[in-house]
DNA sequence: GCCGCTCTTTGCGCAAACGCAAACTTCTGA
DNA sequence: TCAGAAGTTTGCGTTTGCGCAAAGAGCGGC
């Protein structure tokens, strides 16, 4: 595990080599396959985690059974970050929307990189920040907006976060069903399929099984928009 | 100003008198109206609040002039607390639910408040997890069920959080309107104005202009939870 | 005590989006 | 290579909750 993986991540950015060499020796490294979950809403949080590679979705399940999406968390980020939260449970499940690669600690040693390392907290408080932020955004879209509009608005945002730039347009880079889509826009899968197919037939996206290509970012800025 | 206000506050309980003598001179105090705004959406957070008494909603305006509701603060809480998510603009409004009174420091003293008075740190960001934690659920019921059981909920939670005993039953301890809790769970003040007369025919709940008292919780509670 | 403002109630029609159901397509593993 | 699973499409009927409109009620100021 090299020193130059961390370096660049804004949690580690200010710390010197050795401080990261000794970060990533306490550092256990996982892989997992597309589908795995990473923990569960309530366990008790042990260890917090950052994510290396692949993209971790973050969700709810109502006592009915349905799942909600609160959250995808892109590679270079931390997770699981209950001791942020001042909680010794995680508040949601997380659970690999690709096949993920990311290392964990303790949560033990949670205050000591909070007080020994200049800029982690900073760091980390700032990406709890955008989180809630981003929730918040959510909240109110969901108050005053139509489906079709928290749709574009969903895909515009998973494709800011993890697009990956392909000569059709923009490919999000993990595999996302209609499914996928409706649990983070509190919709159907029925509702989902139909105005992807409209917006298919209006060039505005291009989708395959598990795959969505935004080719007309613009076009579906305005529609999110008003 | 007296020591005693603070001491039975969950960020200052672990504090000795002479911390919290020294937090108090360093604060303004304030009185506000019912309807006022402390802070706007993206003003510079240039201060932190804590809420000595009154109720006061956070709310978000939509860019054509809509308001959602993301939270509301009992007294005793901190708000406007920007810099715990590493942020220099505040991310919602706050305004008074009903007549307030607040002190605020600003937020150069936030650092120290962190670094030299022990739980101040933890007890923050654990109120930051249980906001977390509301914006989740709210997510989560928005999404999957329907206008109903979120307003029963919505009554629950203002309940839960500032209501009064009467002997009708307990009383939201601040003035709402139909069009108030419409913003709280993203409907209008029609539907909101229909269900409460209704529930009120039912004896679940008694509601004069800007009061609503829950008589019957119990009821409410299996409403809002299917 | 009266006027006007704000808040609330209620009726009616309508559109958005869901639910159900069935057919179709793509992928995977035996 | 083929069967079954998983994902997607589409049609149709239905419900929910919104939009509009108009009238009624409580409150505060003059």
């Amino acid at each position: 595990m090299d020193e130059s993986l961390l370096a660049p991540l804004p949690p580690f950015s200010l710390l010197k080599r050795e401080q990261i060499r000794a970060i990533l020796d306490q550092a256990v490294s996982r892989r997992a396959d597309v589908g795995i979950t990473v923990f569960n809403e309530g366990d008790a949080a042990e260890r917090f985690f950052l994510l290396l590679d692949g993209t971790i979705r973050v969700a709810k399940v109502t006592p009915d059974g349905e799942q909600v999406t609160s959250l995808h968390i892109p590679a270079g980020q931390l997770f699981g970050i209950a001791p942020a939260l001042g909680r010794d449970t995680y508040p949601a499940s997380a659970i690999s929307a690709s096949e993920v690669l990311f290392l964990s600690w303790p949560v033990s040693l949670w205050h000591s990189f909070i007080a020994d390392y200049p800029g982690f907290a900073t760091e980390t408080y700032k990406t709890v920040g955008e989180r809630v932020a981003e929730m918040n955004t959510r909240i109110m879209e969901m108050s005053t907006q139509h489906v079709e509009q928290r749709i574009a608005r969903a895909l515009l945002r998973l494709v800011k976060q993890s697009g990956k730039r392909t000569d059709e347009g923009i490919e999000i880079s993990f595999p996302i069903t209609r499914q996928d889509v409706s649990e983070m826009t509190g919709t159907t899968l029925h509702t989902v399929s139909r105005l992807l197919s409209a917006w298919e037939k209006d060039g505005l996206v291009s989708s395959k099984r598990k795959k969505i290509v935004v080719c007309d970012a613009h076009r579906l800025v305005v529609l999110g928009g008003a």
